[in-house]
DNA sequence: CTATTTAACTGATAAAAGTCATCTTTTTCG
DNA sequence: CGAAAAAGATGACTTTTATCAGTTAAATAG
């Protein structure tokens, strides 16, 4: 499958607000753009392979990308689903060790990649780009931390019901007063996220719907009552 | 309770080579050194809580802390334990957020605190040490995403196998073969950082205990079998 | 040193979730 | 288009693990 290529300034980049290029300086963020190189994936292509060398760092212009991790026997965990602006492969990069997860595109993709001299150059130069890289890698792990505790403590349905209200959070449409998670996602996948079996999401969804809490739009999931759906993922006892 | 404050300078700290201070430029160091204050914790006393803000940097110098979450139910997450070295409270003072999690003596703590200002003084003028704090965190990252998949698919007997591991890699101390785990951790804290109930805890340990891959010491375990407990923790159906 | 609290342990039971088998619907591709 | 493959759905069953209740052992405080 031939890579097709695209460009695009950063400079002109309608997601640079979103991301921690934003506010580099003409000079740096120039020294970035003209040593990158942006490549348009299919569904299904991977981005790197768990266990190999970073070489660079990607950058998410477009399309969704999630990270995951196989397990012996085969089940997928879904680490991260990228959205616009995101840095994609960091962590590997700055711990300087293998990948230790798979990207692989769920939706057609536009990503841009910056070898690792350029960026690392970028970093050293300029401290207050490096602080800003430190504090969304810490955030990140905040993050990481909150899903430990949920998946140690929280059953199944509670699960579901918050990683519904976190996509919701991340991909959602608002359109009269419900929102459309916009992230065709199989229930495999789903499953993959909440960690669990698809059976047991499937029955659970259904099981949302019939509660009117969600909707499915073809491969797409309305969140109908994000409060109710909320006190399903909270297991508040009221 | 009156703080029992200790000095120690950070040149003649016997943990200062297992830090991440460790290669800092004299002047660097003294400046920490100077800036810090050392306290004496009992177990059971607390060094920071959950939604608090940091106002500096923890640096273990004797004895363990744990680091954990409590959920609605009151149930204990335990994200982390500390080691002599270690830094403490990192992750919410560079995100510059509030603290998402407790941290609490489990034994008796040598613990230094630098403030706010003179770590971030370091962070800022040396790029170098900047760079390493960040490998750092990238690499706890790491860490965590291994736990995420581990919680997500694995068995509780194979959790509890795997982490029994990890904590003889850590506190492992060797003798005729077998590793004591030298930490005195009570069957719920044992619980809380597999991510199950004491009761199950008990249970498994006492299965493991019956096949002769582990023996208890007073409060401490004993890894007798470190391959056999691998291939529990492993799910290989050898 | 003994009373009281806390931790460790055991058994019974119930609930949650995984697995397996099967069927239907949708998608993909020659 | 139409066959084959993949995804979605449902039911039956089993396993795992949590919960509850109660007992024993150990640690702590008066």
């Amino acid at each position: 499958m031939a890579k097709v290529e695209f460009n695009i300034a950063c400079t002109l980049c309608e997601h640079l607000k979103d991301s921690l290029f934003n506010g580099l300086n003409p000079e740096d963020l120039s020294r970035i753009n003209n040593h990158k190189t942006c490549i348009q994936y299919k569904k299904g292509q991977n981005i790197f392979y768990e266990g190999t060398r970073p070489t660079g760092l990607y950058c998410m212009n477009g399309g969704k990308v999630k990270v995951y991790k196989n397990n012996v026997q085969g089940k997928e965990f879904i680490i991260y689903i990228t959205k616009p602006g995101d840095f994609l492969g960091y962590r590997a990069l700055l711990s300087e060790e293998h990948y230790q997860a798979t990207a692989t595109v769920l939706e057609d993709a536009k990503i841009c990649f910056i070898p690792k001299e350029s960026f690392f150059e970028v970093l050293q130069k300029n401290p207050l780009f490096m602080r800003r890289v430190v504090q969304a890698v810490c955030h990140e792990m905040g993050i990481m931390e909150e899903k430990l505790a949920e998946l140690a403590h929280k059953s199944v349905r509670e699960r579901l019901a918050a990683n519904l209200l976190m996509l919701k959070e991340t991909y959602g449409m608002e359109g009269e007063g419900s929102f459309l998670i916009d992230l065709a996602l199989s229930r495999e996948d789903l499953a993959s996220i909440v960690g669990t079996a698809t059976e047991t999401v499937i029955r659970l969804l259904s099981e949302f719907k019939s509660e009117g809490l969600i909707s499915f739009e073809g491969k797409k999931i309305r969140v109908l009552e994000p409060k109710k759906l909320a006190k399903q993922a909270d297991l508040i006892i009221a």
